[in-house]
Formats: C-alpha cells, structure tokens, sequence
DNA sequence: GCAAGGTC
C-alpha cells in the first residue's frame, strides 16, 4: 500500500521529495503538480497554505436582512477554496494507507495539516496518520522528522481554529454593523477587525496629535568658531526664556577657548540580516509594501531570493555564506563582493530575533540586471546589496567632539569623517554625511566669527510612514510576517487613509470614536494579545476551544445590547459625509459633496437639493481625492485622480467644466 | 460585498 505526504506549499513538497526518494517523478493531475516515488509508493503533495476557508452559511449572506445577533451562533461551515488540490488528495487517499501531515512545524501549520487531513478522511477513515515535525528542510533535518514521526495536535490545530472563528464572527458582526449605520455600503463598505482597527487607531490618534499640536517657541544659539578652518558649534542649553537666551547671548564676545577635545575611531555595524519587516520597512522606500512583497514573491519563485516571509535575523549556520558572496564575482555587485572576500575571514552580523523554519532572506541565483524588470531589479538589489553588507566590513569613522568655553558660555560641536566605508560602499540606501571640524588642542583661543540668536518652535510628532507602521505593528504584536502588508493594502482600499505618510480621512475618525465608545476592545492591540494566550491555554489543553468562543461571543453580544444605534449612525454618517464635501455651492450657499446618479455615475451635486440642483460634472474612472486646496476663484476643493496610470489633476471642478464649456461654445 | 491567516 502506498504513503501520501502533505507540505504546506509546492516548493517543500518538491525538496522533501527529493531528500526523501532518488526515484522522484514529478506529476501533474487537476492542475496540481505534485511527487511519486515508484519505489516506494510515496506520494508528496504541496498545499496552497489553507486550502479550505472558515464561512458563514448561505442564508446569512444579506447585510440588511440577517439580524446581527444571529451572526454570534451560527453553525459556521468549511470551504473548499483550492478545489484541484481537494480533488487530488481524496483520489490519492484511496491508494494510500499511511499519511504523513509534514505542513509547517507553528500554530496555522497544524491547522492547515488538519484541514488537509479531514479531506483524506472523507474517503479513507481508517488510513493511518503521523506527523513530521522539522525546522528546517535540510537532509540532516527532514530525515530525522520522517524517522521519528509524531502524532498530529488536535489542540493545537483548535486553537487555530478558534482564532479563525474569533476573527470571523467579531469582524463580520462589526463590519456590518459600521457598514450599516453609516450607509457605506457595496463596494464602499467599511470593514472591522482585530488586526486593522488597532492598526487604523493608531494613525487615527496621531493625526490628532497633530491637530492639537501647540508648537512651543524655544530658542538656540549658534556660532562659527575660527582656526584657519571654520566650524559651527551649539550652545549647550536649549533655551525656552528669551530673555535668558538674549543675556547669553549678549555674553559671547569676538574669541573663545577650547575646553575639551577628543578624537577618536568608532566602527560603525553592519545592517543584520533581512527578516520580512526590516526588508519591508527599506524597501517601502521604492514602492508600497504589498508591491514589494509581491515583487519578492515573483523573485522567490523564479529561485532568486529564498523565501521571504521569515522572522529570522540570524543566518543558520549551514548557509555558506562565504559561497553565494563568490557567486556575485562575476556579476553587477563583482566590486562590492570584493569587498566581501578581500577579509581574511567572514563573519556575519547578527539580529535580535532568531528562527529556526527559514533563514533571513538572501539571494539564492546571480541576476542579471536584463532578465529582471525595473521593480524585481529594484528588489533583487536590494537583496543582494543587504547580503553582502551583512558579510562587509564595519565602517570606520573619525569622531571629534569639541567643547569650547565663550566667555563662560557653553558650546559643543562633533565633526565626523569616514575613513573605510566597509559595508557602506555596498549598502548604499542610507548617506553618510560628514561634518568637517579641525584638530584642536585644549587652550587653543579660536577667533568667533559669526554667532546667532535663532528662534524656533517645537514640531509636531510625524505622521507615520508605511515602513516604520510596519515596525510598529510587529512591535504591538499585530498581523504576522505574511499579513501586515496586506493590512496595510486594506486600509488604503477601504479609503481610511491616504498617502504616505499616512493621513486618514474624516470616515477613519469617525469609525474608530464610533468603536471606542461602543466596543473599544477592536481597537486596541490588547485583543490580539488575550487571543494568543487563549489559543496557548486551548494548546495545552486547559481550556476548550467551546469555552473561549463562547467567552468572545457573549462579550460581543454585550456589546450589541449596548449600542445606540441611532447615535452610532448620526455620528457615522457625518464622518463619512465630511469626506464628500468639496465646497460651498456658489449658487446657494449650501454645502457641494460627490453624489452618484441611480446609474451609479458620480457627480457634484449640490446639498440643497431639490431646492437647488446646482451640479457640476466629474470623470468617471480612477480614484477621486479631494486635497485641501481651495480654489480662490470659487473656493471649491480641487481635486486628484488616481488611475491605474497614476495621478493627474483634475484642479478645481467647476474651473474645469466652465473651460470645457469655453471649448464646446467655440466648437 | 464581512476577518486574518496561510500561499501563488
């Protein structure tokens, strides 16, 4: 009888086969390729990750028919998405009498291996099942998990389970819920979730703080300090009186003297390794994440980078490093692996966070710079120039720090030269800027040449990038190494934010107020947390899976007997009508918003309607944005449109109809 | 048309 082998995706079906069988054929059915070992009669079988996904039944499908309620209970069913696969499984479950689940050794690999599992099981209940626990497909590694097999964890997969339950029935009943009230709905509905909403209320919070930013005024003083060679120093104090800063001020006379001077060597490390943040957070630098991670998946499938959703920042030590860094002597980076090879001996750096499932992401094949496109290039560069870093020399910097004494007055300055750039040289994403400051001798008069009194104020705190958004959710625990991306995409498409940095539009602060005073624990990252060490306690078998859906959903339907409906849509509504004002109607006063026609064509419309019908035409493709100009002929809110093309100008709407009329007219 | 998590 035969033996059928699950993996969690095709590349490790193909890779365990091989270390496995040295008869492997490769095998196609339904779609799906998959492995046979003749000799053995083993079958190897890749998956899609989940191959069945967690739904509600039919008949709550209808947003406004279906009481919420209803949702907190229903009876939720298993389906299908990778039918192929399904159909390949159940035929090859009849051949077989052993089945080995060897998807990924974590929580969701459990789940998805059950999955697989329940499917073989339809059609061949009695087979026989073991597991195969490894972390990471090396011969050594996959050889030892297939002799010793262990058995598949039911709990752990429940607890995987419950997550997806949790998710699914909170997100659903709070989507509606807000999609309803607000009458955001069809395509513009507006979504809810344990990961999202925290994420979003971050971004939410800090636009506030920047509205009720008060900038404090402060004051510096500066001086050009003179030895043959001139350079500027700083004022020790950061001064918030003025009259302080003026008394000082007026203290400095024409000479000063050295106080302290020192310099000294200071190495620079290298970048560590790429896990799947940091290699997001640089390269949102050249595109948005969800490109990126796309860019890099294309890369991974054509073999050129290993694969790029890890957490690990240290390379495992079977990695010959020394290896892939002489592959790229011949290549478009020869220079930069000189660098590399020219050290007696290489050393890698290393990161914080250490797995053992995959190795930080590394080249994996030397690319040319034709056979990739312009974004993959960008990409791969990006791989290879962070590699080879990571084997590079420190930089080597001179560092002067100076302190000099004006008359009892305080200055400081640091001059910095680079003297190896080590890996800078092959690194080239972050500048090296230099401060030219001369050697000096402690006595030493210097001549002051120029000094000034400069007012600032104090900044607001920045919004925040894509990049370091990304950070901060790993931080907070939020989404996983193969989700934040995605979030972050989500956001955007629901028209929560906009731009980058981020900016949210008024619909996200009335979204995330509207959650925070009905059912604040969506928002906060606390959720995420109690979730994870629920599922660690259904684990371990000191709680029952029942037991903790039934805790949420009870908390949730609390939530729902608490919530004034009435007050939720008032306040929704106007958030998301704010959204839609462009301006006064210049014909009656009242306020000008995007309208849709039954057809579902959009136009400006005035809010008077039917009182007044003042209207004004828009393009119908692309994404509209209204910018916070004005226009100061009409002032109306001129307008952008993102198309698939990029942007373009529409400027302001009743301009662009009167100088398209002008045309007509003349025509 | 809902979430978040895998993977393509």
């Amino acid at each position: 009888m035969g033996w059928l082998i699950i993996t969690e995706k095709h590349n490790t079906a193909r890779r365990i086969a091989s270390i496995l069988f040295n008869d492997v054929k490769q095998l196609k059915k339904y779609g799906v390729s998959y492995y046979h070992s003749p000799s053995s009669n083993a079958y190897v079988v890749g998956l899609k990750g989940h191959i069945v996904e967690l739904d509600f039944p039919k008949e709550y499908n209808s947003w406004k028919n279906v009481p919420l309620r209803s949702l907190l209970r229903a009876e939720l069913v298993k389906e299908v998405k990778e039918k192929g696969i399904a159909r390949l499984l159940k035929e090859l479950a009849r051949e077989v009498d052993r089945v080995t689940v060897a998807t990924d050794y974590d929580r969701e690999g459990e789940l998805i291996g059950f999955e697989a599992l329940e499917i073989v099981k339809q059609v061949n209940p009695d087979v026989k099942v073991d597991r195969a626990k490894y972390s990471a497909i090396t011969p050594a590694d996959i050889k030892k998990a297939f002799s010793n097999p262990s058995k598949v964890d039911i709990n752990l997969a429940k607890a995987a389970e419950t997550r997806q339950r949790i998710d699914l029935i909170w997100g659903a009943v709070l989507t509606r819920l807000i999609s309803i009230s607000s009458g955001r709905m069809g395509r513009d509905f507006l979504s809810v979730g344990r990961v999202q909403s925290p994420t979003l209320r971050l971004i939410v919070e800090r636009e506030k703080e920047i509205e009720n930013f008060r900038p404090t005024p402060y004051w510096e003083i500066v001086a050009e300090f003179c030895n043959g060679e001139c350079f500027t120093a700083k004022h020790v104090e950061r001064f918030t009186d003025v009259a302080k800063a003026k008394a000082a001020f007026k203290k400095i006379g024409n000479t000063a003297a050295v106080r302290t001077f020192e310099k000294k060597e200071r190495k620079e490390a290298r970048p560590t390794p790429f896990n799947t943040t940091e290699f997001l957070r640089e390269a949102s630098k050249f595109m948005s994440p969800d490109r990126a991670m796309n860019v890099a998946e294309t890369l991974y499938m054509n073999g050129y980078i290993s694969y790029p959703r890890t957490d690990n920042t240290i390379y495992p030590p079977t990695l010959n490093l020394k290896a892939i860094a002489t592959s790229f002597l011949n290549s478009d980076f020869e220079k930069e692996a000189k660098i590399v090879l020219s050290q007696p001996s290489i050393k890698p750096s290393r990161g914080k966070k250490e797995s053992k499932d995959h190795p930080p992401i590394y080249p994996t094949a030397v690319a040319k710079k034709g056979e990739l496109s312009k974004e993959e290039w960008t990409i791969y560069e990006l791989v290879v120039r962070r590699f080879l870093a990571t084997l590079a020399p420190e930089a080597i910097w001179e560092v002067k720090r100076v302190e000099i004494d004006a008359n009892g007055e305080l200055f400081r300055a640091t001059g910095r030269r680079l003297l190896s750039p080590g890996w800078r040289a092959i690194y080239i994403y972050s500048k090296a800027e230099e401060v030219s400051i001369p050697d000096l001798t402690v006595g030493q008069i210097l001549r002051i040449k120029n000094k000034e009194l400069l007012e600032k104020e104090t900044k607001p705190p920045g919004r925040y990038t894509t990049g370091n958004l990304i950070r901060i959710m790993e931080k907070l625990g939020l989404g996983t190494k193969s989700t934040r991306h995605e979030i972050i995409k989500k956001l955007y498409s629901r028209k929560y934010v906009y731009g980058n940095p981020l900016r949210p539009t008024q619909t996200a602060f009335a979204v995330i107020e509207a959650l925070k005073s009905n059912a604040e624990t969506i928002t906060l990252p606390d959720m995420t947390s109690k979730l994870e060490k629920d599922m660690d306690a259904i684990a371990e078998g000191k709680l029952s899976d029942e037991e903790v859906v039934e805790e949420s959903v009870r908390f949730l339907d609390e939530i729902l007997s608490n919530i004034d409906v009435k007050e939720l849509s008032k306040s929704l509504r106007e958030g998301v009508k704010k959204d839609k004002v462009v301006g006064k109607c210049p014909e009656c006063g009242r306020e000008l918003v995007i309208r849709k026609t039954k057809g579902k064509k959009r136009f400006i419309g005035c809010s008077g309607y039917p009182a007044c019908s003042f209207t004004l035409p828009l393009p119908q493709n692309g994404t509209l944005y209204i910018t916070a100009k004005e226009c100061e002929k009409h002032s109306i809110k001129k307008i952008k449109i993102r198309t698939k093309k990029g942007y373009w100008d529409l400027g302001c709407p009743y301009c662009n109809y009167l100088e398209w009329k002008a045309k007509q007219d003349k025509a």
